[in-house]
RNA sequence: GCCCUCAUCGUCUAGUCUGGCCCAGGACGCCAGCUUCUCAAGCUGGAAACACCGGUUCGAAUCCGGUUGAGGGCACCA
């Protein structure tokens, strides 16, 4: 198979969804697969919208898997071009629902060829017959009732206008595909019957559109998730009915909920978009989904999309399922925020400080404040509590020294909102050092007041600070600076976690840091 | 019920095709230690798996058969 792949030249593959919600996470790995399958070997990535039921397909939902998948940098690469203003050059994604006229052409010669019949059978009846073969340890399926109609039957129920589907006429005949992934599939496919294949002449159902738009569209490859290899080999027979060659199958392991079963809603977020909200980063997303379900046979773990398409393979995919793990994604998001840019980092930090109403920016700006990671930014913000006015570069400081505690964006808030408030609260008790009593944590904050009021305006930095704030730890108490250092960080943020009190102080400065060490002793003499 | 698919640490996996180098390697998580005022990061160490039964073989995680378990599918959804 190695050699075999080796020679696939510009493959044609699509990721195609239907806008039946937002882009879900199995979707969007399926959508990488096909994106590093078709980078790898210099192909073509194509999105394809698959909204052939109207009833369910929307608009919203359609945009949103376009963002997303631009997000994650999944772009596909061909399609309709967009004329609109601001999207020149760019495509649009095909659809189904505006693809009715190529339909028709196939279903027609279906039912010229005699490969496809009408069928006016009712649900009830349906059902019922599905029961009975149910009922005697037979697989589901339709009996066949129209199959045999006459021309002058099917004119009569058409002519009183009776409600009818489109039917494959089964061979009935063993099937077999090589799946690139699972190896050779053999299936009967007297198992599934005469299959409805549309709903009327130019309103295909799935499997059909899916074979016709795949032909259209010189799909080579049809990656997608496990779910399908039941529909194959209703597809392949399609492709001999039409006379039309079949693209190469490859199905992916599925992704499953810590419980096993399939990926859903109930196992916590599925749409991709409540990762991002939620403050994934699109590099930490590539990196977790391509290794759920693929793996290089090196012990590396970080790999981008660029390193990705270099190393992609399909027989380096899985066959068993892979279960989401969000601590791992959690870890590489911690790892990728480590690695970002400090400027970059901080202006995917914004959107989550004026969310949370820490601060405000100050210039109006159009693409601020809901477009995430926009280009256009305020410099300027004030701080909601006290109305004072924060630069940009010192929020970047408050980012910086908590970039190495952040593992998704959204956390951002709760750890620095000390720095946007004009008192902080907190219990008294959280400023008692082991077992340091009322006196010895006054006497400490009494001593680190007296210390930083010396400290001239030009020496408050972090390493002076830490500097003649140690020096007097190791005074106040020798061996544990606990005593004299707990307190004070304390007596800063208010947290019993934060990043150092000395690089706190600093950004704080010395009026708030004095202010904030006062307040502490109050708080202890209450 | 019927069909299909899958099976290595809790999880993602390397090794399986081309049996011995594997009393099974890496990563996340977990535990301990170092560092340290705290948290995080970093470093060091640790616990942790070849589903089961039988066969082939001098030798099996690897090959064969079966069992069990898990997942998916069986729509006028995709």
């Amino acid at each position: 198979m190695a050699e075999l792949e080796l020679k696939i030249e510009k493959p044609r593959v699509r990721i195609a969804p239907s806008p039946t919600g937002p882009l879900h996470i199995g979707t969007a790995r399926t959508a990488l697969f096909n994106y590093l399958f078709a980078k790898r070997y210099g192909g073509v990535f194509i999105l394809r919208i698959e909204d052939t039921d109207l009833e369910r397909s929307k608009k919203e939902w359609e945009k949103d898997i376009m963002e997303e998948l631009k997000w994650l940098g999944l772009e596909w690469d061909e399609g309709p071009l967009l004329e609109k203003e601001g999207y020149i050059g760019d495509f649009g994604p095909y659809r189904q629902s505006e693809r009715r006229e190529i339909y028709k052409k196939y279903i027609q010669k279906l039912l010229d060829e005699g490969r496809a019949y009408y069928c006016f059978c009712t649900p009830e009846e349906l059902k019922a017959k599905r029961q009975y073969f149910m009922s005697i340890g037979q697989p589901p399926r339709y009996n066949g009732k129209c199959r045999n109609l006459t021309k002058k039957e099917i004119e009569e129920c058409l002519v009183q206008k009776k409600p009818y589907v489109i039917r494959f006429k089964n061979p009935n005949k063993k099937v077999v595909f090589v799946d690139l992934i699972h190896g050779k599939i053999e299936t009967d496919s007297s198992e599934f019957g005469d299959i409805v294949i549309a709903k009327d002449e130019q309103t295909p159902l799935y499997n059909l559109a899916a074979v016709i738009d795949d032909f259209e569209m010189k799909i080579t490859h049809v990656i997608r998730g496990e779910d399908h290899i039941p529909n194959t080999p209703k597809q392949i027979l399609l492709y001999e009915a039409l006379g039309l060659p079949s693209p190469k199958f490859a199905h992916l392991p599925l992704i499953l909920g810590s419980d096993r079963s399939k990926l859903s809603k109930r196992h916590g977020a599925v749409a991709l978009k409540e990762y991002k909200k939620e403050g994934f980063l699109p590099e930490a997303l590539i990196n977790f989904m391509a290794f759920l379900g693929w793996n290089p046979d090196q012990d590396r773990e970080i790999y981008s999309l660029r390193s990705l398409i270099k190393e992609f393979s399909l027989e380096k995919c899985q066959k068993s399922p892979a279960i989401f793990n969000k601590k791992k994604l959690v870890w590489y998001n911690g790892f990728y925020i480590r690695q970002k840019n400090i400027d970059k980092l901080t202006q995917l930090c914004l959107p989550y400080l004026i969310e949370a109403e820490l601060v405000v920016p100050q210039i109006e700006s159009k693409k601020y404040p809901p477009v995430f990671g926009a280009d256009t930014i305020s410099q300027i913000f004030v701080i909601k509590d006290t109305g004072e006015i924060i630069e940009f570069d010192k929020i970047k400081k408050i980012i910086a020294i908590y970039q190495e505690r952040l593992k998704v964006l959204s956390e951002l808030p709760e750890l620095v909102d000390f720095f946007f408030k004009r008192e902080i609260v907190y219990p008294k008790e959280l400023l008692k050092w082991k077992d340091a009593e009322d006196k010895d944590i006054l006497s400490a904050l009494r001593k680190a007041e007296k210390v930083l009021k010396e400290i001239e305006e030009e020496n408050w930095g972090a390493e002076f600070l830490k500097k003649v704030l140690v020096e007097e730890a190791e005074r106040f108490k020798v061996g544990d600076r606990g005593y004299f250092l707990w307190p004070i960080r304390v007596a800063l943020t208010g947290k019993e976690a934060s990043a150092p009190p000395f690089k706190i102080a600093e950004i704080l400065g010395k009026e708030k840091a004095i202010i904030r060490i006062k307040r502490a002793q109050e708080l202890l003499k209450l």
